[in-house]
DNA sequence: CATCGTTGATACAACGTTGTAAAGAGGTCG
DNA sequence: CGACCTCTTTACAACGTTGTATCAACGATG
C-alpha cells in the first residue's frame, strides 16, 4: 500500500542501498541505473518513512515548544514564527500547553525525554530553579523570556528592565504623574524585571510611587487587567497613567476605564508590552513594547541548533533581542 | 547516555522482552522479576523511545493540523483546542501553516505522506477538489469548514448558512434596514454560505440588497475589515448596519468607523462571526457568532479515531456541531 | 604484468521496539 | 503416568532506514 525502499528497489531491479543512494543524493551511482530509480521513485510515489529515517540516524527531528496557551495571542504569534524558524532547519514542532502552571510545566519538561524532541524551546511561567534538575535529559534547552531563577540554560529575550524603562519612560516624558503598574507577580521573572524598570523611570523623573499604583495580576489575561484597573480607578486620587505588563492587560485595562467613563488616553494613558496584532487594531489603539519576535524565534532555533552540532558543551547563552516602542493612541498627544 | 530496553534488562538480569512486557503491563510476569525490572526502571530512568515504538507499531502518533496561520486568533483557539483533545488519543500535533495559499496548501498536504501522521485535520482556505486527488495517500482526513467544492471527505462545521441567518435576522430585529456583508470571496467555501444566509434573512425582512452592500475580503484579517468598512461609509448612503464573516473583518471594521466619527453601534451596528477572545473585550464588545471550538475539534479527533479504528471505510461523515448568536454592545439596544 | 585507485553495487548489521512462536516449569486431570 | 493445561520467559524476526565493510570491474600507473 505504502511503498517502502524495498518495493522501490525490487521494481527497478537494484538493491535496497543504492536506491537509498540515489534518493540521498550519492554521487557515485551509474546513469542508467539512476535513471531507473528515479523512473520507479516516481511511479511507486515513494516518500521516505521519517521516523525509520530518524531513528537510524539517532535524531528525532523534532523541537517541542512549550507554552501556557496558543489561545494568548502573543503566545499564538510566537508559535507560528517558531515553526517557520524551525522549518528552515528540516525540524518539526511539537507543541505543549501548559496554562502556565507549575504542575503542567514540570510534567512536560519530564516528558520531554530525549526521544521525543532534539530541542526544546520553553516559555515557563511558574517553574522554579530546582525543577531543572536532570529533567531535560539532556536535550538542549533554550528559555524564553526573563529567569528570574539562576538556571544554566540557553536564554532569549529582550531586556525587560530597559524595555519597561522605555515605556514609563515615555508616559513620564507626556507629563504624567501618577502612574500606576499592572501585573506584578512574585512567580514570574519577568514581572520583577518591568517593576524594576518602572521603578527607575519614575525615580528617575522624580514622582512618586504609592504601593498601591503597582497592582499584582495572576494570569495576564485581558480579565485580569480589567479588575486591576477597576481597583486603580476606585481609588481616592485614581492614577493618569497605567503601565501594563502585556497587552492582554492593558486590553482589559481599556475596557475597565471606558465602563467607568474614563477617556482614554485623554484621562488616563496606557501602555502595554507585546505588541500583538490586535493591538494595533483596538480602539483606542496600543502604544505598547514591540519585541522583535522573529529574531527571537530564530534565535532560539538557532541555539538549539549550535548545541546539537558543537560536540562539548559552552556556556550558556544569553542572548538579547532588539525591541522598540510602538507609540500609538492610547497615549496620544 | 540514553536507558534503552537493552540496558534496563541487563541491569534485571532479565531478557530485553520481559523488561518490554513490564512496561506495557503485560500480566504474566513473576513478581519477583516485576520487582527486579521495575527497580532497574527507575534507577536508569527508562523513557520509551517513542519513534522506535511507533515504527514496530505502524503508526506514527502524530496527528497533523492544516491551518493558514497561528497569529490568527481563530486558529490559535482552535490549534490549542485540537492538542487538548488530542492528547485524550494520545497524539501529538503537528501544525502546518499554509498562510492560506493554494499553493502552500497544496504542499502541505502533498508532504504529509503515510509516515508522517495517522490523520489530518484541514482548514483550507484555497484548495480545489481537484487538489484532493491522490494527495493524502490514505492518510484519514478530517476537514473543517464548509467546502464549496465537493470532495467525498470527513468534514465538521457549523451551519454556516443557519448562523448567518441567525446573525443577520437579529440586526433587522433591531430595526437596521440597511444591512452590509463584509467578507465576500469567491474562492472562500464559507464566504458563499454566509452570504446565502445573509440574503435570506434580508429577503425574509423584505429589505433591500443593494449590489454594492456585498463587500469582498481577500484574507480576512483586521486590514481587510478595515478598508471595506472605509468603502461601505464613503457610499452616498451608508449602511446602518453589517454583518462581517469574521471577527477580524469585523474589528477592523469597527476601527474604520471609529476613525470616521461613526458611532458604533448607535450608527452602525457591527455582528462578527467566530467569538475569538478579542470579541469580549474590544470597545464596544462585539456581537458575534459563537461556535462550539471545543466540540469541532473534539470531533474531529473522534472522527479520525472511527476512520482508523473501523476496517472497511464507511461513507464521508458530514458533521454539524453547534453555535449560538452572542450578543454583545456592538449591536447594543 | 602486477599493483593500485576509482567507480559502482551489494550484503549485513544496527537504531529501539514489539509480535510471534517456541520452549521450559509446574500443576491438574483422566 | 502420560496428556494437557497454565504460567513465565526467551530468541528471533521485523518495522524502514542508513553506515560500514566488502567485493567486483575497470583503467591507469610503474
Amino acid at each position: 500500500m505504502v511503498a517502502t525502499l524495498k518495493d522501490v528497489a525490487t521494481l527497478a531491479g537494484v538493491s535496497v542501498k543504492t536506491v537509498s543512494n540515489v534518493v540521498n543524493g550519492y554521487a557515485f551511482v551509474k546513469p542508467e541505473n539512476r535513471r531507473r530509480v528515479e523512473q520507479a521513485l516516481a511511479e511507486t510515489g515513494y516518500r521516505p518513512n521519517v521516523g525509520a529515517r530518524n531513528l537510524r540516524r539517532g535524531r528525532t527531528g523534532f523541537i517541542a515548544l512549550m507554552v501556557p496557551e496558543l489561545s494568548i495571542p502573543y503566545f499564538g504569534e510566537l508559535a507560528g514564527l517558531v515553526i517557520t524558524a524551525a522549518q528552515g532547519q528540516d525540524w518539526s514542532v511539537l507543541i505543549e500547553q501548559t496554562q502556565g502552571t507549575r504542575e503542567r510545566e514540570r510534567a512536560s519538561l519530564e516528558s520531554l525525554g530525549p526521544h521525543m524532541a532534539d530541542g526544546a524551546i520553553v516559555s515557563p511561567e511558574a517553574l522554579e530553579a530546582e525543577d531543572f534538575g536532570d529533567m531535560a535529559h539532556g536535550v538542549p534547552l533554550v528559555m524564553l523570556g526573563e529567569h528570574a531563577v539562576d538556571v544554566p540554560i540557553d536564554h532569549v529575550a529582550i531586556d525587560n528592565v530597559l524595555a519597561a524603562e522605555l515605556a514609563v519612560r515615555h508616559l513620564t516624558s507626556l507629563g504624567r504623574k501618577r502612574i500606576a503598574a499592572i501585573g506584578q507577580n512574585p512567580h514570574r521573572g519577568t514581572a520583577a524585571l518591568r517593576l524594576a524598570g518602572y521603578r527607575t523611570a519614575l525615580a528617575e523623573a522624580g514622582l512618586p510611587q504609592p504601593p498601591e499604583f503597582v497592582v499584582p495580576a495572576l494570569n495576564y489575561h485581558r480579565r485580569d487587567g480589567a479588575e486591576a484597573m477597576a481597583y486603580l480607578l476606585s481609588l481616592p486620587e485614581p492614577p493618569d497613567a497605567v503601565f501594563c505588563f502585556n497587552d492582554l492587560l492593558a486590553i482589559g485595562a481599556m475596557r475597565a476605564a471606558a465602563e467607568r467613563g474614563f477617556r482614554v488616553p485623554a484621562d488616563i494613558a496606557i501602555v502595554g508590552f507585546d505588541n500583538t496584532e490586535e493591538s494595533a487594531y483596538s480602539l483606542p489603539s496600543l502604544t505598547t513594547i514591540a519585541p522583535d519576535k522573529t529574531a527571537i524565534a530564530q534565535t532560539a532555533i538557532d541555539l538549539i541548533r549550535r548545541r546539537i552540532d558543537s560536540t562539548e558543551d559552552f556556556e550558556p547563552q544569553d542572548v538579547q533581542t532588539p525591541f522598540s516602542l510602538q507609540i500609538r493612541e492610547s497615549t496620544g498627544n
